[in-house]
DNA sequence: CGGAAGCTTGAATATGCTCAACACGGGTGG
DNA sequence: CCACCCGTGTTGAGCATATTCAAGCTTCCG
């Protein structure tokens, strides 16, 4: 830690501070690009920083758990979270998977009604709730982007409900490596796509709403068609995305 | 129509227009009260009336097709919306139901990603999507209340993907049972509901990702159980709210 | 009254689940 | 170093749940 940034911290509770740095950090993370944090002037930059703190978490660990009371939220800056809900007999339903740079936690909400877990190592950078509405309720272009980002979850959701509801295992399956290829690789006007799959067979048949047992067979399946090919379990390559796109339903 | 309106229409047009009176059909609107139209001032709320207009829709109607380039949103004033996705071979999912006040439409969307219907007959106030931006853009506190939506949207989108994914039929009808009630009856510590059902048999298997067939079973399970009373195949009783709540899983 | 749309019911079938066995890889400890 | 174990994934056989196909029944409306 810097000595300076210390001493400023104290001594300057409850007054504006002017020229403060960037935070290192803030500089190369990919919130300050793509995510929330790009909409901020520098001044709310360092505000906020000056609050946050960046942790980093196992994969598995778990972020936020149901009915625990919200008191901050974060960005996501590496790996992969799952979002999840639970019935009280145990069955699970992942809901939704957040990537960097994307904003994690119930906005306005008192406390969660999702799980979230680390799926791979993830690194947050957390922000206390009361200054990030603070924040939003002074910066409408926050308020914003978040709504925006809101407006894109729910899209996905709504696409992923047809997934659920509609679509054979052998589509459902191919779907998920779909959405895994195509978010790993922006640009996929290229036929072919490599990835590691950061999900176990557990998590992706939470996602899918089929048992692990499914899950297993319909990668079989995929293979043997030539749709894919599998290294270690976790490895895939997609020679033709096309293919697999075709495979969706 | 009134006159006195007509006129001062063409006379005033890009020109303020001060003390024009609040249109008779916003003062009872539930948009006004719960919806997007009870954040503005009256001022806001004359300009975006004179650029909405009432329209009425049949059951059954198409008010948004997917793929459809979007000119207009709305607020539901009366009736239920239905929004649905379908894949390439016509199977069908519902991805979501709309009641007064909801705000109608994809915000900031170029083009529709999904159909809305009118489930029941239907009252819109449509409003040009320019007109409804440029509000948002200039006050913050409309751009909150549509994030409020939003984010409540999202909600109940991955509360049913639990339902879609890991729910058998008959709790899955129980579910959508279950939603229809207390959407109705707001004050349902109340232990029994009556209502009519907004949707066919049809429009249920979509929402359920079930076929009409399984639906109607489980109709009859749910009845023989003692569970709900059905009259006329549309009229529903539910005698204990909380045995239906303990049949959704 | 007759026809159409919406709903229910039954029998046969298929898709995905359950239960069970086994394979593989990485870590631990004798 | 090898034996063992645990977590993870694959495969098979039998089964259950929901689907398909087909028939018949209400209800609504001309």
């Amino acid at each position: 830690m810097n000595k300076n940034e210390g001493k400023l911290a104290l001594a300057s509770e409850h007054k504006d501070v002017h020229k403060r740095e960037l935070p290192i950090i803030c500089c190369s993370c990919e919130a300050r690009q793509r995510g929330m944090c790009g909409v901020l002037d520098e001044d709310e930059l360092i505000e906020l920083a000056r609050h946050s703190r960046q942790v980093v978490c196992r994969a598995g660990e778990q972020l936020i758990s149901d009915s625990e009371t919200i008191e901050s939220y974060a960005s996501v800056t590496r790996g992969v979270v799952k979002l999840s809900k639970v019935l009280e007999d145990g069955r699970q339903q992942v809901v939704g998977l957040q990537f960097s740079p994307d904003f994690l936690g119930r906005l306005f909400g008192r406390q969660s009604a999702i799980n979230a877990d680390a799926a791979s190592e993830v690194e947050l950078c957390r922000m206390p709730k009361s200054v990030v509405e603070r924040m939003v309720a002074q910066n409408p272009a926050l308020e914003g982007r978040l709504l925006e980002q809101t407006l894109r979850e729910l899209d996905e959701a709504r696409e992923w409900m047809v997934t659920l509801g509609r679509k054979t295992a052998k589509e459902k399956v191919a779907s998920f490596l779909y959405l895994i290829a195509t978010h790993k690789d922006p640009a996929h006007d290229d036929r072919s796509v490599v990835f590691d799959l950061p999900l176990t067979r557990a998590d992706i048949a939470d996602f899918l709403g089929l048992t692990i047992e499914t899950v297993s067979r319909q990668f079989t399946r995929l293979r043997t068609n030539g749709v894919i090919e599998i290294e270690n379990h976790r490895h895939v390559l997609v020679a033709d995305l096309r293919r697999l796109k075709n495979s969706c339903g």
